[in-house]
DNA sequence: GTAATTATTTATCTTATGATAAAAGAATAG
DNA sequence: CTATTCTTTTATCATAAGATAAATAATTAC
């Protein structure tokens, strides 16, 4: 507990540094957990309430279209992940977070952050600029899945993590790429 | 000059209702200007240092990829406009702003802004606000570019904003979608 | 108002990806 | 260890969108 928590003081220093009370507040409506693969985190249908933070083990943000399963993205170690647009909106998601590899998280019950706002405004900037970067990342990829062509974005995520497509089915790099698993397979056969 | 700050000032009542001296501490670091039709704001190349605020007119922010011109957005009255990839990080932007149809613009400077976050809690929670709404709708849109057809694009394009296809170049509309012009064309063909 | 430029459409041909089905390979449960 | 299930690949055919070129239409400059 005290490591994992530890882990996730480091991780906002990248952001904005925390006085010591700020950081006893945030551990204060913290859970640590560990969780099993492909066990769902968050189902689909609930507002998002809570923002994880991933210290080990990988999980992928999910949902269905037509039925059919597709990954809106993957979260690796030292990573929050939170479905901003219920997060932000207060309403019901359409997607879950699943865990794919056996995953050490740390929860932190948002609505509980949101008030600690008004307390510590350096807690309030720090989120302010964890998801400012995450703002950033999700603009970044609009354009690569706009005006690349498919094998162009597998190379890309090939390059950028490799590591992905060695732990994760690759069933779910094809919906993130935006392409059938078939075709994923058909680029794959030409490298 | 009076007018259109009260027109930003009600837009921000949306996000977060700010004190009479928060509103006189923005107005101090911002500027009105009326832009002529095909004018660049923001030229390519130079960091991001400039929050704007549409209030008439409209704008898009584009770039270019291998020599082509990439339409990324459009913005209307009453909304905000930054290139939030180069704002966020301090990098010089490879997109630029361009005024599509003659426009009444709020000019906030972005670097005095940040300062007055330190005074000023509510205008950094204002702004906070503001952009985890522009985050929200990039997250939405890539669902709509990675998971739908160039004509179900084009139809829902048409649904939300049919006033953009009236007043903005189709060659625009067609790299906005990720499609060249002539299928663009096609596909209004078929309607 | 005419010429020059720019934007849009139409046509043809090519290609990447989708849909479907089936085979091969890997993981998991008992 | 074997059977079952899940994942990935391969094959075939259909289709949406790209590339290129040329024709038409609309703007803009003079």
């Amino acid at each position: 507990m005290i490591q994992i928590m530890s882990s996730l003081f480091q991780y906002f220093k990248n952001f904005n540094s925390l006085s010591k009370e700020a950081e006893e507040a945030i551990a204060g409506i913290s859970n640590t957990m560990c969780i099993k693969k492909n066990k769902d985190l968050q189902p689909i249908g609930y507002t998002c309430k809570t923002i994880y933070f991933v210290n080990k083990g990988v999980a992928r943000i999910y949902y269905h279209k037509d039925a059919i399963d597709i990954t809106e993205g993957f979260y690796f170690e030292n990573n929050i992940i939170a479905r901003v647009e219920s997060l932000f909106t207060g309403k019901p998601s359409r997607k879950a977070i699943q865990i794919l590899e056996e995953a050490e998280i740390v929860a932190i019950d948002a609505i509980a952050l949101f008030k600690l706002y008004d307390k510590f405004p350096e807690i309030e900037r720090l989120f302010r600029k964890i998801f400012e970067a995450g703002h950033v990342d999700t603009v970044n990829r609009i354009e690569g899945i706009q005006f690349h062509s498919a094998e162009e974005r597998y190379k890309a995520l090939l390059n950028e993590a490799n590591d992905v497509l060695k732990k994760v089915p690759l069933k779910y790099v094809a919906s993130y790429l935006g392409i059938t698993q078939v075709s994923l397979s058909r680029i794959r056969a030409l490298q």
